[in-house]
DNA sequence: CGTCAGTTTGATCGTTGTCAATCAAAGTGG
DNA sequence: CCACTTTGATTGACAACGATCAAACTGACG
């Protein structure tokens, strides 16, 4: 429940000045819409549900603030996380208006989100026809990404897939401020979190992170994450240099 | 290159009267209003590369008849298919407009499809705002869709993984033909495909159908699938009815 | 009838999961 | 300020699921 409180806004380590925040262009305009048709910014706690799998939900959130995951719970009882949401992604968007969701949605850090009921997406939709087109394209970015992961999930070692994932969380996150580079960042996540997303056990995660530790390529420990050596990071995500790039949101 | 060549329209077996084809009503909308657009119908031969990774694309395919796949290759040269595609499918919209794709897609039987440049999209969407809002649900729903993939690869056994991609091709062909229930039809896919789609080696697929086989499940020989025992399937898969429901389009 | 793609099976190997114990850090209440 | 608890990290021993390698086999098609 815990976890981050008291220091949200994370950002870089190394204390070189902060350049401007960018949120994905594209997000950013829906929101100025929405936003001005007085639906409330609302803050919640790291750890809440933001929405639960099989709820029937009206509303769509617009991630404004922080760290949130999507993640699916098989009958099994093994939970498999889909998709980590950074400002600017929208959440909870569903094919069918207002039918259940098929997972859930968690903060990870303490957030800012503003909700859009459904209807007033379609009303702004009709209404500005430049919106439904803008969501058509976060969906597809959204599908790509999906799409990337099962890749890795399906097709690489262990050590491919968290050295993937480290950096695709790295080259997201980073491209919020252009320009700058840091070689260390805060990653709210636990090594289950990163288990469950690759489809991994906590405890091979574990593993797998002191094998790269000791090859001096990336260190993560209790949230913190250091780069060592990005372009052995690069080599050990076996990760096509056209694809890392297309994760940088512009 | 070769595989169903000659019997195209497939369908059914067991010779029962064909009921009515429905497309994805949402996808048939926007092909009717692109197909009066000059946009022309073409037939492509099973196998055939519609679009491959890295290339560059300025147009959306529209599949309207027949079944493809959308695959990546990794770096290590495995392969790792994202989608199976049906008829009302659209295929290759991309985010940033007529930027590289991250990946391919190849006709599995013959097919015929429309081709609607990514500009006549952007402009169709202006006038009729539908259209846009319509192409997210779309993308939303494919990536639900790449979302059930990803839990079933990454948290669920062989047999179960099997069972799933089986049953949801199933459920998601024949909710084509409303009120239709067979219990056998013609799957084109290889154990090959079936392994690439669900990371398994065709190997280990082949012993896992052998498995169902015995438990008299399913049969799946020559691409001819036969559904013994759809209840023990469901079972099998391990799968929410919920979300085995949301499989079929409405 | 021969060729080829795809299927089937067996033997063996290894990556990753499971189980269990210990350790470290941070929060909690007296 | 200090036990106490809780959550997460770490390590080892062992098991197992699925991969790999290799060799027939089968059906389709020219």
């Amino acid at each position: 429940m815990a976890g981050t409180r008291g220091k949200l806004p994370a950002g870089w380590g190394g204390g070189q000045a902060r350049p401007t925040r960018l949120l994905h262009g594209d997000g950013a305009g829906i929101l100025r819409i929405a936003a001005s048709r007085k639906s409330g910014n609302r803050a919640m706690r790291a750890g809440r549900n933001m929405f639960r799998i099989g709820e029937r939900r009206d509303t769509v959130y617009f991630l404004a603030e922080g760290w949130a995951f999507l993640y699916n719970i098989s009958k099994n009882g093994r939970r498999q996380i889909l998709h980590f949401a950074l400002p600017g992604d929208v959440l909870g968007f569903h094919p069918a208006g207002g039918d259940v969701t098929s997972y859930g949605a968690q903060a990870l850090t303490d957030i800012v989100v503003s909700t859009i009921p459904h209807k007033t997406l379609e009303h702004l939709a009709i209404e500005f026809p430049e919106v439904g087109m803008t969501l058509a394209r976060m969906m597809s970015r959204d599908r790509d990404l999906a799409y990337g992961h099962l890749t890795n999930i399906g097709r690489r070692t262990a050590r491919e897939r968290v050295a993937n994932l480290i950096l695709e969380l790295y080259v997201r996150y980073g491209s919020q401020w252009p320009g700058a580079c840091a070689t260390e960042m805060h990653l709210p996540l636990t090594q289950e979190h990163v288990g469950d997303a690759t489809g991994l056990t906590s405890v091979h995660v574990n593993r797998v992170l002191r094998g790269l530790r000791q090859e001096k390529i990336v260190e993560f420990h209790y949230r913190r994450l250091r780069i060592l050596d990005p372009d052995r990071l690069v080599d050990a995500a076996s990760v096509d240099p056209q694809v890392m790039r297309s994760w940088a949101r512009r």
